[in-house]
RNA sequence: GGCCCUGUAGUCUAGCGGUGAGGACGUCGGCCUUUCAAGCCGAAGAUCGCGGGUUCGAAUCCCGUCGGGGCUACCA
């Protein structure tokens, strides 16, 4: 007869799934993955030894990050593209990554006090001052730098969180620093309280910066709108340098030329018509106070080529590449330039963005260029999509990090799901804790194809978590979702006998509030169904005699519970059934749920009587 | 429309010139059991989008084609 699992509350993972979860920690060594509310359990372990070769040489560092993963996984994907160095090649007319534009003078001096210019990914300046320079290609080098840089606009969007989760990755990875800018550049977009709502989910899941807004840092700020100073200089010093220009062009006008060349069958791309303006006049209408943006300058005929880590290369006619804004009329910077200037001062080394962006990188390269900047490594990551396909967004379901959380998910489970949507780890494992895939993760592993969301599997994956949890931790967790639904939390040491008893039949956190009512007072009704089902003729008589012989029953105990039963069961004549299914309903007012003797023993004495009798009096006689 | 990405069961995926195309979710059935879950066993479900070509042999290589998606803003 099985044992019940309740009598003590265990630390360790319980029962079946401890299977899964142990043969999936590998010898890897812990990286630092807390969730924010209770913590222990299981995850914890101590660290061992299969660190990364941290020895290599500079230029190597980089690339391998990405591609280097599992050895026969290297071997495996070799061909797929041309192993590649760094983010991108520029072919055509123009003078290639290694033009150097050194970092002019004037953008140094009116740079912030204390300003870092570092420059640590582009050419060295020959003539530079070098004391500064001269350890960080050094640091860079090994340094892995990776970035999550949400714009506020409202929630954490679960496809920005697996964005955010595979930087982290990355960074835990290789032992490197993954940060948060925030990107606040559209004033129009802004929802108030939304960075504090993105940290907030990020610190629930886990995945938390080592650097950047709210956390600080040595390249900060980390806010795009406090930074509109250093937009302004580099925007001059494109100016300066002849690689963009001032447009005066107002926005009906725009609008117009577009509508005609739609009408024309045309592809909608700026007419250049300010790249002509006379300097003087420029100059005039500048003082005159005139509204205007800068635009970058494209050059024609060449061949733009990101060298990405997930899709290899990927070309661009630069022809076909529109002449982007670059500074707004309000004084704010596109995306476009801030990510750029952001990305190389903060000495970002791999971009891992979704695939959105993608058609716009051939602009972000030409930036590089024309700041004489090298790139970063670019990886754009597949979208996520709705059951039609399309990109996931509210009007699907629930599509915020923050309504899983409400929902019962534990973070572990939503970013291992997560993971799993257009990653997979080439062996059949399925199961992962964060700081596992931290071991295993890999950019080369990831597809390219959009994935769609399967909340049954979430589900599963979920659940698949819940049982991998010390009961400890998850009565920690379970407790505020009494407080949402309205009841009064019980003893922690109750909670942890519920859970027990429930074994696997949770998948979510909820599952140990909501469906069971039951277990946090009498039952209020009676399921129709199940009555008609179980509540037979002799029913009454039989539970009068079993609540009877549990007045006297000595311990009240699974296995004395049980015996019992059995034993009234046989000197009636009849199958345990018959006694064990009314009894059920009349504890539970439902027709399933946990064993009936291990729950009668969490329930007591007392509430078992109490329950058997209400039933007796308020269920009509069959 | 233009540019770019993409295409293995309903869904997530493995696959890298020779496999009965593997696994997972979901579905259906069985076992276990007091129920429900979980677990275990089993089944159905994929003309590898389609058409050509290369090859003794193609999901895998080439060409074409169709479908889906993203971008095409003084949004990110």
């Amino acid at each position: 007869m099985g044992q019940p699992a309740f009598r003590s509350t265990k630390e360790a993972p319980r029962s079946t799934a401890s299977r899964a979860a142990s043969a999936a920690i590998s010898g890897l060594e812990a990286a630092s993955w807390t969730p924010k509310q209770g913590s222990v359990g299981p995850l914890r372990r101590s660290a061992s030894s299969l660190r990364m070769p941290r020895t290599r040489g500079p230029a190597k560092a980089i690339s391998d990050m990405v591609t280097t993963a599992p050895k026969s996984t290297q071997r495996r994907r070799k061909g797929r593209f041309p192993p590649l160095v760094r983010g991108a090649r520029i072919r055509g007319s123009g003078q290639g990554e290694d033009m150097g534009h050194p970092d002019s003078a004037s953008a140094r001096r009116s740079l912030p006090a204390g300003f870092p210019l570092p420059a640590v990914n582009g050419p060295a300046s020959p003539g530079s001052s070098s004391a500064v320079r001269a350890h960080l290609p050094h640091r860079s080098s090994i340094m892995v730098r990776v970035r999550f840089a949400p714009s506020p606009t409202g929630y954490l969007h679960v496809g920005g969180l697996r964005t955010a989760f595979y930087n982290w990755l990355l960074a835990r990875r290789e032992g490197g620093t993954f940060l948060l800018r925030i990107e606040d550049t559209d004033r129009t977009r802004l929802v108030e309280g939304a960075v504090e709502a993105l940290l907030e989910a990020l610190n629930w899941a886990g995945v938390t910066p080592d650097e950047g807004a709210m956390v600080g840092g040595p390249l900060g700020p980390y806010v795009q709108s406090e930074r509109l100073e250093i937009y302004r200089e580099m925007a001059a010093r494109l100016l300066e340098s002849g690689h963009a220009y001032h447009c005066f062009c107002t926005s009906e006008r725009l609008t117009e030329m577009r509508e005609q060349q739609m009408a024309r069958g045309e592809s909608a791309m700026y007419d250049r018509h300010c790249r002509a303006l006379d300097p003087a006049e420029c100059r005039r209408r500048l003082t005159a106070g005139e509204p205007h943006v800068i635009r970058m300058k494209i050059p024609d005929g060449r061949t733009l080529t990101v060298e990405d880590q997930i899709r290899g290369p990927v070309s661009f006619d630069s022809s076909l590449v529109d002449e982007q804004v670059l500074m707004k009329s309000d004084g704010f910077p596109t995306y476009h330039l801030a990510a750029v200037v952001d990305d190389h001062l903060m000495e970002i080394t791999h971009v891992v963005r979704g695939e959105e962006w993608l058609s716009s990188t051939p602009k972000h390269l030409l930036l590089y260029e024309y700041f004489g900047w090298q790139p970063p490594v670019f990886a754009h990551v597949p979208l996520i999509l709705n059951a039609s396909g399309k990109k996931l967004s509210k009007r699907d379901g629930d599509v915020s990090v923050e309504a899983y959380r409400e929902k019962g998910y534990l973070p572990e489970g939503l970013l291992n799901f997560l993971a799993l949507l257009g990653w997979s780890p080439g062996d059949e494992r399925e199961f992962f804790t964060p700081q596992e895939l931290a071991g295993v993760f890999s950019l080369d592993r990831v597809r390219k194809s959009g994935a769609v969301f399967d909340f049954d599997k979430l589900l599963h994956i979920n659940g698949l978590h819940m049982r991998a949890q010390a009961t400890s931790r998850l009565v920690e967790l379970v407790m505020p979702f009494f407080d949402r639904a309205g009841r009064p939390r019980p003893d922690p040491e109750y909670l942890a006998r519920v859970i027990e008893v429930m074994g696997e039949r949770a998948n979510l956190l909820t599952d140990y509030v909501e469906p069971i009512p039951y277990f946090y007072e009498d039952p209020s009704e009676y399921e129709p169904a199940t009555v008609k089902k179980r509540w037979k003729a002799g029913s009454p008589e039989l539970m009068e005699a079993w609540a009877a012989r549990l007045e006297s029953l000595e311990d009240f105990t699974h296995d004395a519970l049980d015996e019992a039963l059995r034993a009234l069961a046989e000197s009636r004549g009849v199958g345990a059934g018959q006694l064990i299914h009314p009894t059920r309903l009349a504890l539970t007012g439902v027709g399933n749920g946990p064993g009936l003797f291990e729950m009668m023993e969490v329930l007591g004495r007392e509430v078992c009587l109490r329950r058997l009798r209400q039933a007796m009096e308020r269920l009509p006689r069959p």
